[in-house]
DNA sequence: TTGCTCCTCACGTCACGTGAGGTGGC
DNA sequence: TTGCTCCTCACGTCACGTGAGGTGGC
């Protein structure tokens, strides 16, 4: 009584494509209710249709397949939930990084840049509490915003005395490669460590030093401003690079004041 | 007295990574100022700096190569202003398509399909002004959009009386491979041609309808309710389908109310 | 019988990323 | 001299799309 539809039938009343219809069933994640030994025929039911709805708007947002086998194999509804909110904040995050590099674009067109004022600095060494892990360079806002929140959670709970802005320290080939262990920090007066966040003694390091004023999407300019600056009249050294969030307002969304330390490693 | 910067160096000053200015080298989207002819090595120049930010951001915000090409090679600076004005409308565009498809996704998880009330029907042959053009799957919103604006343009330029409702047909291809051949129409009185608007005889021809309450993302629904009961209470035919847009209130910010004829070719 | 649908490979797409294997400069 | 940076292939990624070449059902 079910009755069987071939794949462009079931495609006409599904709305994805014979090709993607083949494709879910190659890798598995959608499987026709019967294919016929001999011919090779698949053959759906109307039955089946739910989820093809289902994977059809995942899909339209681009959710990884993995993910989306992950949805609609879940155990629970609750899971299921979860993993399409991550995927929906994920898309937002997303969404925000893309706001900000239009708004860099256009700054970038219109307004000239200020040219780089430097100093040269050596920042001693530094008790902190750290954060540290290997991240690309696309997840880069998100991570450090996370990571700092877990970073003031923790002074905050134990009470702990900042010394000094909020840094990051990024190796090079974090810039060259697009994937690196990068560090978020805080100096603080004593340490302390808790989840993630465990203690860290950043050692003494000499660095050319501007101020970047903006937002961090333009970040890249400075940087080629101070590298331009630093070829000319120091000498680079094979050194991670660190910035320190000297002004970063809590109503973040107007990112134009913000004050950020690009340090250049430099022979001292 | 231009200093010259290794990839690596140039790399940290315009944060592209190392294998991406490579790739832009071997497509032609940005050469080393110099290329050292024993070792291969490349060079840049600080001056390169501006374009590479340009690319950078164009880039992120998933501009094709080609395109970026276009824009840093344009002739002049109103022909530069209008690809990315283009692009960023259609980022916009496809951010409309995705908070359609979130709200579809909440709508399906949430409420349950009504069941389709089904009727059957001769439509007979149509006189009217039509707009026909082969389409993506995924442009189908902006396209239908654009095609009515231009076909009321028209109607109401030439003075034409309007008959029915608009409507389009949509051959099975369209559904199954993606991409096909569509036609956007209005039925008239008289009718007329302008630019890509032309006149155009619906042929007469007999479908089983349902009636679709709710936005056009939420099409699939009623394809897969209708072509369920089709298989069981008709028989289908070989012939594109036609949707006619009975209640598309101009407020389009609510579509919950979209009322959509949606037409299965059946045999008479 | 014709034409339509379906099948399975194999390869293409797009913008890089990932090694492998090797060379050059300080 | 060591280790770092650079080089060039060749291949991988991801979710299908594009044919080519062939078969099956009405």
């Amino acid at each position: 009584m079910t009755a069987l539809f071939s794949i462009g039938e079931f495609s006409r009343l599904s709305h994805l494509t014979v090709k993607a219809l083949r494709h879910y069933h190659d890798v598995g994640l959608f499987e026709p209710a019967e294919v016929d030994a001999s011919s090779g025929y698949r053959q759906y039911e109307a039955t089946q249709l739910s989820q093809a709805r289902i994977i059809r708007r995942l899909r339209a947002l681009d959710m990884p397949i993995e993910q989306v086998q992950y949805v609609l194999t879940a155990p629970s509804e609750a899971e299921k939930q979860l993993a399409i909110g991550a995927h929906l904040k994920s898309m937002e995050s997303e969404l925000q990084r893309t706001r900000e590099v239009v708004a860099s674009l256009r700054s970038l067109l219109t307004e000239p840049l200020q040219p780089a004022d430097v100093t040269y600095r050596t920042i001693p060494e530094t008790r902190s509490v750290a954060v540290r892990e290997r991240v690309e360079r696309i997840d880069t806002a998100s991570w450090i915003q996370q990571a700092f929140a877990d970073l003031w959670a923790v002074i905050g709970s134990k009470g702990l005395e900042q010394t000094g802005p909020p840094a990051g320290i990024f190796p090079s080939a974090f810039i060259t490669e697009g994937e690196a262990e990068i560090v978020a920090f805080v100096p603080v007066a004593t340490a302390a460590h808790s989840g993630r966040v465990s203690e860290l003694v950043v050692p003494e390091a000499t660095f050319a030093v501007a101020t970047h004023t903006g937002p961090f999407s333009n970040l890249d300019c400075s940087y080629g401003l101070l590298g331009t600056y630093v070829a000319e009249n120091f000498v680079s050294r094979t050194a991670p690079f660190r910035e320190d969030y000297i002004d970063t307002p809590a109503d973040s969304e107007d990112q134009s004041a913000f004050r950020t330390e690009v340090c250049w490693p430099v022979v001292g």
